[in-house]
RNA sequence: GGUCCCAUCGUCUAGCCCGGCCUAGGACACCAGGUUUUCAUCCUGGCGACAGGGGUUCAAAUCCCCUUGGGAUCACCA
């Protein structure tokens, strides 16, 4: 490398950050942080009926949230500004102009109707649909005539013949013939610029020495390589990484399942083990770690190791890695993450958990080995603010408890001889092993005995450590419970 | 259909560029055990792939060709 690399992030602000543009913006990142070189990150909103200001706030909150950080922006400004594109509209036309008098565009006045019926006498005798250069053949003078008067004329690009080559890190040098490449339209006839020729305009004037984008592009690439050379550019290096797959193995979208990162981030997952499962789609730290850091992907990361196949993404994994992650976490983070979606749930206000801090820091902690996103907390923990009778319960559950004879006995008798244990305050450590020993006196095998209790304390037969449950719940309520439920399983 | 890209366990991948260390490694999932009052966590083991066919070579997952399969893209969208 001669000289420090830029390189770039550009969206198009139409929608969410999509899962495969934040890895994108993550490899990009990841490139200039491991060559000592420049992230920018650029808008593409030429489309003004589809781009928002709120997409576009919406993308760069969600690629801070990612952990990345660009050194030059819309928001940021730097020396190669602006960096949005519905603000540069004069320049571009400056270079279409300049296209037009090098004989490298030309006007093209064809109407939309002359176009489709083009296409279709082509489509009918099943030859390659490109524009047929009639326009290329108007005189420059008269064409230019024309346009002065008034009407209507987009500008194509002329191409060449020949062929060229393009230089691809990922895909190796990838050769085509100019005789594929369309005339392709730089400028409407509205006087707006078309993306193919935005991109290279702004990668020129943004100093970009490597594009890396999705392979989606890898079919834009020789009209661009053609423009930069029109231009008298040096071109920049490309590599086009492969796409994210739904599980029908075609390009993700919102039909295979949540494409936005919005939706992982509103869903709990934690932020460390979305950038980790991103940067797998297509890249490996090395043949063995799963698991490894921003610092590390930094440290390591290469554009030639990138995969060249497509990666389906698996939600299962995903899953997986997130609870990896979520288990790592610091107890004070881990609270921090759920509370929000505690208060969501409706369960409490953050005052009425603040006020509590303690308690529900045990609360989390049990939880802790039971869950991979903050959002599965909220069901599993509801229990412990419902009212002491009235826990809810399922009908599964139920009839677990019921296939055990005398619960409701069992509960009372069970209630009355830990009431003086727990009268200070209940001790886990000194329960477990005294409430099994109770139980064989009683002649109970473990499961008549546990099913009931925690059935009792959490409407549930599955869960937490039923003593750690104990604690959490208070004497009271745990005695309170007991009486409901056995209540309630003598009544039926 | 044209053009382009791709091809290792069901999935993510290591190995491929610079052939031998590959009887192909790791992870998810799955299955079977262990731990636990249950669930989860955790631990152990198992299952499971070089798409097919030709070359080249003493030797090919690795290089070349063909076939097949998959994908992307064919706009005055980006």
């Amino acid at each position: 490398m001669s000289k420090q690399p830029r390189v770039r992030f550009a969206p198009s602000p139409t929608g969410k950050l999509h899962i495969g543009g934040a890895r994108t913006a993550l490899f990009n990142w990841a490139y200039a942080r491991r060559h000592g070189g420049q992230f920018l990150l650029r808008i593409e909103d030429t489309d003004p009926e589809r781009s928002t200001k709120e997409f576009e706030r919406a993308i760069l909150e969600g690629l801070h949230w990612l952990g990345i950080q660009w050194d030059e922006g819309p928001d940021l400004g730097g020396p190669c500004g602006p960096y949005r594109q519905s603000e540069k509209y004069p320049q571009y036309r400056e270079v279409a102009k300049r296209l037009l008098a090098s004989g490298h565009a030309y006007h093209c006045f064809c109407t939309t109707e002359r176009l489709d019926k083009l296409r279709a006498e082509q489509e009918a005798r099943k030859e390659r649909q490109v524009y047929d250069r009639l326009c290329a053949k108007l005189d420059p003078t008269e064409s230019a005539r024309r346009v002065a008067a008034g009407e209507k004329a987009v500008i194509r690009f002329h191409v060449p013949p020949g062929e060229t080559v393009c230089i691809d890190h990922i895909r190796g040098d990838v050769r085509f013939s100019h005789e594929e490449v369309d005339d392709w339209v730089m400028v409407r006839s509205d006087g707006s610029p078309t993306y193919n020729f935005c991109v290279v305009c702004d990668d020129v004037d943004m100093g970009i020495t490597h594009v890396f984008r999705g392979e989606e592009h890898l079919v834009n690439t020789p009209k661009q390589v053609l423009l930069y050379q029109a231009l008298g550019q040096p071109m920049p290096e490309f590599g086009h990484l492969p796409l994210m797959l739904g599980t029908d193995g075609k390009k993700l979208s919102k039909r295979t399942g949540d494409t936005a990162l919005q939706d992982y981030r509103d869903k709990g997952f934690p932020r460390e083990a979305v950038v980790n499962f991103l940067c797998l789609q297509g890249w490996a730290l090395d043949g063995t770690s799963v698991l490894f850091s921003v610092d590390q992907l930094v440290q390591h990361f290469e554009i030639k190791d990138v995969q060249k196949a497509g990666a389906i993404f698996d939600p299962e994994k995903f899953r997986w890695m997130a609870g990896e992650y979520l288990r790592k976490e610091p107890l004070a983070t881990l609270v921090a993450h759920c509370t929000p979606f505690v208060v969501e749930a409706g369960l409490a206000t953050a005052e009425q958990l603040s006020a509590r801090a303690k308690w529900f820091e045990e609360v989390v902690k049990t939880e802790q080995p039971r869950i991979n996103i903050y959002s599965e907390l909220p069901a599993r923990i509801a229990y412990l603010f419902q009212p002491d009778d009235a826990v809810a319960t399922n009908d599964a559950a139920l009839a677990a408890v019921r296939k055990h004879a005398n619960t409701a006995q069992t509960l009372r008798d069970y209630r009355e001889w830990l009431a003086p244990k727990i009268a200070t305050g209940v001790d886990a450590a000194a329960l477990r092993d005294t409430s099994k020993a109770w139980a064989a006196e009683k002649g109970l095998k473990l499961p008549a005995f546990f099913q009931p209790v925690r059935f009792a304390l959490s409407g549930e037969v599955h869960g937490a450590d039923l003593f750690d449950v104990m604690v959490l719940l208070g004497s009271e309520s745990v005695l309170r419970r007991l009486e409901a439920a056995a209540s309630r399983l003598a009544a039926t």
